[in-house]
DNA sequence: TGTACATCAGTGAACGCGCGTTCACTGATGTAC
DNA sequence: TGTACATCAGTGAACGCGCGTTCACTGATGTAC
């Protein structure tokens, strides 16, 4: 692994550790073994250094979105949802903190938007997947043709956001029984609906 | 108003603006009209200011779960949750992106999370209301026996916390029509669901 | 009513500290002939 | 192979700045007699 590596991965620790507001210039380099001055060798300014940190260290939902591709059709609609939202949970749970944190700085999330824009990323990018793979399900047949695959798709991952951010208001771990429960609670909620008479 | 509540306001109002991280006290007393030594008459200190914003400031979930406990019975529930995920996103988005803010700073949030509990306040508050409602509703009958009134309070939720999460992050305004459209097909969707058989 | 004093909200100016950043530098490694 | 020089990753020490905080103070208002 080369310095600026090394150097990323510190700041993203720090980050997480210490939390954004206590990363500083000192704190990272402290944790990657270098001087404070070695962190402009690699990098332009402290905001330089924390857009590569969001780039390079903020889990991606794509591995989770080709998973969901390759799904329609096979096993049952119900529990694909359900896998679906164990991971979404996961995800969530790795990357709410990180990505809250940017709003303490609008100049900076500001320019985390542009540059996530540019690479075709951001936080819209799961629902999207999820509602793709609901519409293929639709097409299918699984799916009643007047149901609307965006609305289920963003109650399911809301429902998962806001379990992470509860989570991570109340610093707690992850719970991978109560995660199991929960997530399959959602998935029969959200496919047979609350309603008695249709 | 007082010289303590104007500079709650004052203080709110950079930190909705200027946004958390530059939120100096500087800053503050300048938008105050007082000077900085005038906070400290009033503060302890600036993490004292920062809670009693939050604790002040912050807008409350408590009138819609006051109007959500009036409604069982009353009016179709699809229509009750449309107009519950209204006023959810609206609350959210006004709430969001402080409380995501105070992720930045972990001492901060525990103090914020533990002031909060002593108030029986705390972002888990809203489920928890509209599940009371979902439940009232299931006992009238209105909602299948089966069905997880908690799963259904957090896929409502959730999906308008990540609306306006994803509004906040795309820097983006509330457009009412499309609030409003939005809104209804959750509603629809988590009422009927989204599978053809049962 | 007048006078002497107490109380109180608020301030200007200064404080030390820790921050991000830069500078002139070192010592190891690579390259030319 | 030996020598002279170039390149390069990395550093110690210092820089100025803006931050949160405190101090000794002022001037207006209230109170006692």
């Amino acid at each position: 692994m080369n310095t600026r590596d090394k150097i990323l991965d510190a700041a993203a620790h720090v980050m997480r550790t210490r939390g954004f507001a206590r990363t500083t210039t000192k704190e990272i380099a402290r944790a990657a073994g270098y001087s404070e001055a070695t962190l402009y060798k690699h990098f332009q300014d402290k905001t330089d250094l924390f857009l590569a940190v969001l780039h390079a260290k903020l889990p991606t939902f794509r591995p989770f979105a080709e998973e969901l591709a390759r799904k329609p059709g096979a096993g049952s609609l119900r529990d694909n949802l359900a896998a679906t939202a164990r991971a979404a949970i996961e995800f969530y749970r790795e990357s709410f903190p990180m990505t809250a944190s940017i709003f303490a700085e609008p100049d900076l999330l500001a320019a985390h938007r542009t540059s996530a824009a540019r690479r075709g990323a951001g936080p819209h990018r799961p629902v999207e997947a999820l509602a793709r793979y609901l519409r293929a399900e639709q097409e299918a047949g699984r799916i009643r043709p007047e149901a609307d695959p965006d609305a289920g798709a963003a109650l399911l991952l809301g429902a998962c956001l806001q379990y992470a951010f509860l989570l991570s208001f109340a610093q707690r771990e992850l719970d991978p029984q109560a995660v199991e429960a929960y997530a399959g609670s959602l998935a029969d909620t959200l496919v047979t609906g609350l309603t008695t008479a249709r």
